[in-house]
DNA sequence: GGTAACCTAACAAGCGTTTGTTTCTACAGG
DNA sequence: CCTGTAGAAACAAACGCTTGTTAGGTTACC
């Protein structure tokens, strides 16, 4: 046991960085967990907030390149929406935390590391932006406000991470589902669906 | 000038907890700000959580003022939720930074007052739950998941803090009319409206 | 016997808070 | 018109404690 002590590390302060926050685990909390000296930690890691950088660069690599592929499919628009949120909750769900901590604990990184996550950020929002942005041209959407509606959609997203639980009674899929529904319905310009 | 020194501790306090976190504002930046000593600030306030509870519980009743008459009326379901959706809009809009530390940083509270808020934010949750129940038992709302459809209404206002500016494009007003365009649309049983 | 993992101990800095004292202002009595 | 006094507000300094991090020594295994 306790083969790859550097991935415990990780874990652990990932889960703790996730329910208490960044600001409020301490090295000596992370150690504790794992039996060991506070000391100790800094033979497998660099630095307290290099750790957060990782699960934060991690999880801003999970979103996008669980994205990018739908956007440049040739789906249309709404099975394009619906393949995106369905691809976001399977991420938050299957990460342990990495999600929250994206979301929620980036300000504490860094001046040029908080940049490298906005630029990604952004890229990201860009996506539901252009995908409802095409969908609103191509008809398939009413003509409303596009940045106000991605803003909407990625909200949904975004709360998520507050109130997911794993052993919850809604799967996954069960959640994305829910969520497409209300987003599509009251994106598009027919019922019809 | 400087006429009540309390107003402005809590003034500044309020406007770092929100855009830095409570954690990561300490007692000797608020008093910087003020030009004053740290300890000076103790002849004013009890103690840091007490500054942070102040904040919160104030948030927590503004909200709930807000909307529980509305529910209580006796308008149309659809009429109710519109009108629910404005009156939040407006508190996070009108109490510059209230919300953002009231749905972020209670967890930095005793035990004792993170139940108080919790009670009351299960409560402001409810309201919604209810409304949207009983728009589905009249046939205003399409049958679905009540309690999910909640959620997602309240994720959409929850996320508001995060990205509104007061010196934004649109209006308190505009963003309410937007949110409440996308979810009743989604919500409503035919689009008739 | 070398190497990795860990411990003990300490560090400098920062935290929220308390203390004793000073400064300023307002106002009463003579 | 002075003077005395009370109160509030702020200061300087320190309190005990916690923070992230480092250094050097000890153990266990190939």
């Amino acid at each position: 046991m306790a083969i790859d002590r550097k991935a415990q590390i990780f874990s652990t302060a990932r889960s703790m960085f996730s329910e208490r926050g960044y600001q409020a685990t301490t090295v000596r909390d992370i150690a504790r967990e794992l039996n060991m000296q506070a000391g100790s930690l800094y033979a497998h890691i660099e630095s307290k907030e290099d750790v957060l950088w990782q699960i934060v660069d991690q999880a801003a690599g999970q979103f996008l390149t669980a994205i990018e592929p739908i956007v440049e499919g040739d789906r249309s628009n709404v099975e394009k929406l619906r393949a995106m949120v369905r691809a976001h909750v399977g991420v938050v769900a299957g990460n342990g935390g990495n999600a929250a901590i994206f979301l929620h604990e980036w300000k504490f990184l860094s001046e040029a590391r908080r940049e490298s996550v906005a630029f990604r950020r952004n890229r990201y929002e860009g996506f539901y932006r252009r995908v409802i942005e095409e969908g609103i041209t191509s008809g398939e959407f009413a003509h409303a406000d596009p940045k106000m509606a991605a803003l909407m959609v990625l909200s949904i997203m975004n709360w998520m991470p507050q109130w997911y639980n794993p052993g919850g009674p809604l799967s996954a899929q069960e959640i994305a589902d829910r969520f497409s529904e209300l987003i599509l319905r009251g994106l598009m310009a027919e019922t019809g669906f």
